[in-house]
Parts: structure tokens; C-alpha cells; sequence
DNA sequence: TTAAATTACTACAAAAAGGTAGCATTTATA
DNA sequence: TATAAATGCTACCTTTTTGTAGTAATTTAA
């Protein structure tokens, strides 16, 4: 039910990414912006790069921009690149071996429930995270406007 | 996506003492049948006394038995008794605060998936998974035996 | 009434996760 | 070409989680 801090982070990362329309993102900006801790943040823009989600631009001007589009990069892909493959292929609870001795008794009492998740996690991408987010900001500010005036 | 060990291991032990039927559950003897390490799972035993589910019996003889009906255990109750309050409470995927800066995007984007997941861990009892658990043992004694015969 | 079988408790050790500091390297631009 | 602004890397520190050891207390039964 809980991911990790990191994994946590990551994510966060990567949401902010996607919704904001900046040409790069450096890390003190993103430091300022998601108050993840300096140098750990840091460590994990390296890692997200070498995973292949962005792409480090070193030097002056540098920073991270994503490497593939926004709309080939969905949740599933982001939880089992930190949490390690096993994470989504297992039971959705994370047993590592089944509870009891004989084929999983488990497993398929919550199987329902189990796949639903996977498919809302697989089939949200950051595209669709970005639409929603510019949708959400359209309709506050609609609301905003018909109340001014 | 993942449980700590520890809330596994409460879970394997609970569903085991759920599904045997044994008048008595001494540390020693789940050792020997799950393998948590010894002194670690006595620990947790005790822990789960303290939190309910199980009562301590102490002296020759003793060890542990359900405190309550099987049928008034779930496992949601399990996980937010070792896990905190919080695990279930928030969203289901973690995240302490909200991605973006206002009313989390993400929220409504798995909010049915979450609440199928979370509907499963409450619906489902130790009575549950132990009527499972014989139904499953019947078909399988079932099928040894029309191809003994 | 003493020994054996059990849980309770406490203190510590090891491993994993999270976090920090500082220097090396790269690149654009003044 | 020197400097500033960026990432890369490595080594270390702190906290949390997991695991171990040993002793005290309790209870049954020989």
C-alpha cells in the first residue's frame, strides 16, 4: 500500500515535469519548487536518467528534459523502474511467497481488485496526467472569472 | 505497491493460524512452519496480542489463539494496524502530500481502482479465506482421486 | 516442588533507506 | 580563456527496519 519515499519522489518529479511547459528543468529548480531534499533529489535525476525516463544536459544551461514522449511513460512503467520488477508482477500486497503451501490461496481472492489497479496505473500515461491537469486549471479559472465578474 | 516485511509476515502468520486447526499456536511451531526469523516473529506475536487479534497464553503448554471470530478479522484491518492509520486512509499509492501544488491531480485519476482494492481488504476475513482455503484442499483431494480410481 | 515449556522484555547488531558534503567534469558565454 | 552554472560521482552520516541474544516471568505436570 506504500511506496517508497523515493519511488514517492520520483513520481513527484516526473508529474511536475510533465505539467509545467518549461524547456528544461534544472535541478536547483526543481529543488526550490518540490522541497526534496538537495543532494538526494539530485542523485535521483541521475537515476531517472540512466532509466531512460530524461535526459541530462550537463554544463551551463544544463538540466533534465524528458527523453521520450509524455504519452509513452505511464505509471506502471515509472513504480516497477524504482521498486524493482517483482513489485508489479507479484501480488499486488507483496508477497514474496505465497501465505500458505499450496498454490497461492490468496491471490485470487483479491485478483479483482488486483488488475483494476494495474490497468488504471498502466493505462495513465503523463500525457493524460498533463490534459487533466490543464483541464482542472481551465475550469478554476472559469470559476474564478464568473465570480469576479 | 508494497508492504513492509513485517506486515507480511502478520499476514502470513494470521492466514496460517486461520486456515490449520490447531487449539494452539505456539511461537516455536510457526517458526518451524513459515521460517520468520525465530526471535523476530515472537516479537510480532506479541505485537499482535497486543493490538487484538490474537491472545497469549503463557506457561507449559502455551502459545497463541484468536482473541475473536475469525469472520470479524479482514485483512484491511491487519495492514492499518501494523502500517498506521494513514495506509489506508490516504491515497493508496502513498503520497504523503499532494504531486502537484493544488487539490492532488492524481487523486480522482485511480480513485475507483483504490476503492475496489480498499473494498476488497475490508470484505474479505480470515473466515473467508479459510473457507477458501478447504474448498480449494476438497477440489484438489477430489481430483487425486478420480485419477487414482 | 522442581524441571520443562512456554511467553515477555530489554538491549544490542546488521542491513536498508534516506540524506549530506564536497569535489570533479562539462558547457555556454562574457 | 576564465568563470559561472550546471550534472556526475564518491564517500560518508543518520534513521528506520529487520534480525539476534539472553534473561526474567509464568505455568503445567512429573
Amino acid at each position: 500500500m506504500i511506496l517508497s519515499k523515493t519511488t514517492e519522489y520520483a513520481l513527484n518529479v516526473l508529474s511536475f515535469m510533465a505539467t509545467r511547459n518549461k524547456e528544461m528543468y534544472p535541478a536547483e529548480y526543481l529543488y526550490k519548487e518540490l522541497k526534496i531534499p538537495r543532494q538526494y533529489l539530485r542523485r535521483l535525476l541521475t537515476d531517472l536518467s540512466r532509466k531512460g525516463f530524461i535526459t541530462s544536459i550537463r554544463g551551463r544551461n544544463g538540466g533534465f528534459v524528458f527523453s521520450r514522449d509524455l504519452s509513452s511513460i505511464n505509471f506502471a512503467q515509472v513504480i516497477e523502474a524504482m521498486e524493482g520488477q517483482e513489485a508489479m508482477k507479484t501480488c499486488l500486497l507483496g508477497f514474496t511467497a505465497c501465505i500458505i503451501d499450496h498454490p497461492c490461496v490468496m491471490h485470487d481472492l483479491w485478483t479483482e481488485a488486483r488488475s483494476k489497479m494495474i490497468e488504471t496505473l498502466t493505462n495513465t500515461s503523463l500525457a493524460d496526467l498533463k490534459n487533466k491537469y490543464e483541464m482542472d486549471k481551465d475550469t478554476i479559472a472559469q470559476l474564478n472569472n464568473s465570480l469576479i465578474h
